[in-house]
DNA sequence: CATTCTTATATGTACGCACATAATAAGGGG
DNA sequence: CCCCTTATTATGTGCGTACATATAAGAATG
């Protein structure tokens, strides 16, 4: 194949953009300007430039040119992971154990949360997650059971609640927050550490066609680095 | 326009996906039949594939046809935010100030991130970063002064090194942590808070084209929460 | 001088074709 | 029966064209 290829031009213009040819916020070449540039079709420079802008590293515009993002790449992506492949991507066997598990009305901040009437009971499901044996992270959570009464039946012993909603209602969308917490004296005790210690959190609630399938606090030992690159 | 734009096929084949049509990894009909079907040049379904792939919701490969992702990658982007506009969008006012600022050797851990030769020396800066006069964010950074020797010359004071170095050297690239962390006295007493506090922090290390330009450990005050939707 | 209308222009995207490439399936020789 | 070679096939990608669409900039209007 020749040399020139969206990906090559792609790559192309960021190092240019690097070099700072072209200012912040400046406007860059229009696509059939380097198309010639380039000794290519203009379909094949848009794709390039469409790549970048989806990074974000350029902004662009109808009748408005292309010009250098003012605001460069900021975002990080983080694959929000299932449990069992970190744990076994550590190189260390997978266990989980349900501690707890309940029918029972929840508290009003997890009712509104799941959009739940007042009396309307749900699942609730405590979880460790450990690691050769050892606790690796502890899952508070709770299911909304209109929507998925099927996990009633569901051993959860062989796949976690976790993995089971997963392939229950794949595809599902939601939000998710990091924070870091001082253990209370129920996920010390869980995660086999002092009380107080610094958790790192992730805090997910999903929805599947609006309607709220789960809310889950995942509570990761001491230590724990969500890594990511950009 | 026609309604059948690469963008509405990706629409339609992904409410598909989540209607269940097809199973968790099982392969989806060619592109060739898709065309057929949607009535559109296989060009066409093959960008609204690619988007999907793109998005980790089918797996592609060549003769292999597409398949429905079996682990759904949820991926979450995260918007690595500046702290001005983080305290800005509270609506509170930003201010941010210098505690600490020196060349120094820096330990053994900060040289390997930073590729630095025995005993080069590199700027150290612990900055706080103030919401309408309370800490915020307690930000302590080591600068490679080989990649940058302009900082020193930069005042800081206006701007904080975040925002000196996003302008000097723009659309490096690097890699982020996240990680909670208990409060030393240090960060402690900058945060004001006590000791043990768990506390959020981000470790981000930045380099262009290869050079490592700096790494910076941000500890946000009690509470904070990063969020993403997904 | 401000406002609205018109026009020029850069990007957005569909199409059909040709060929490249990777991975599998089929075939043939030992 | 195994191993190596050779089709087959689905995706990957480039090209040139045509047309759609948003919008900045200039022209016309009040």
């Amino acid at each position: 194949m020749s040399s020139v290829t969206h990906q090559t031009i792609r790559q192309s213009i960021l190092e240019r953009i690097q070099k700072g040819e072209w200012a912040l916020g400046e406007l860059i070449p229009g696509e059939a300007i380097l198309a010639d540039e380039y000794g290519c079709a203009r379909t094949t420079i848009n794709r390039a430039l469409q790549g970048l802008a989806n990074d974000g590293l350029v902004v662009r515009k109808r009748k408005g040119g292309t010009r250098v993002s003012e605001m460069p790449v900021r975002q990080a992506k983080f694959n929000i992971p299932i449990v069992r492949e970190q744990v076994e991507a550590f190189g260390a066997q997978y266990r989980h154990q349900v501690l707890r598990r309940s029918e029972k009305v929840p508290p009003l901040g997890i009712r509104t949360r799941l959009g739940l009437e007042t009396g309307a009971k749900a699942l609730q499901l405590d979880t460790i997650h450990l690691a050769d044996g050892r606790p690796f992270a502890f899952e508070s959570r709770w299911v909304n059971l209109q929507v998925v009464p099927e996990i009633r039946n569901a051993s959860l012993d062989e796949f976690s609640a976790n993995e089971w909603l997963v392939q229950t209602v794949p595809f599902s969308s939601g939000d998710v927050v990091f924070t870091a917490v001082s253990a209370s004296k129920e996920v010390a005790s869980a995660l086999e550490t002092k009380e107080g210690a610094a958790i790192f959190v992730i805090d997910r609630t999903t929805s599947l066609a609006g309607d709220f399938v789960t809310t889950m606090k995942l509570y990761y030992r001491e230590g724990y680095q969500l890594y990511s690159q950009l």
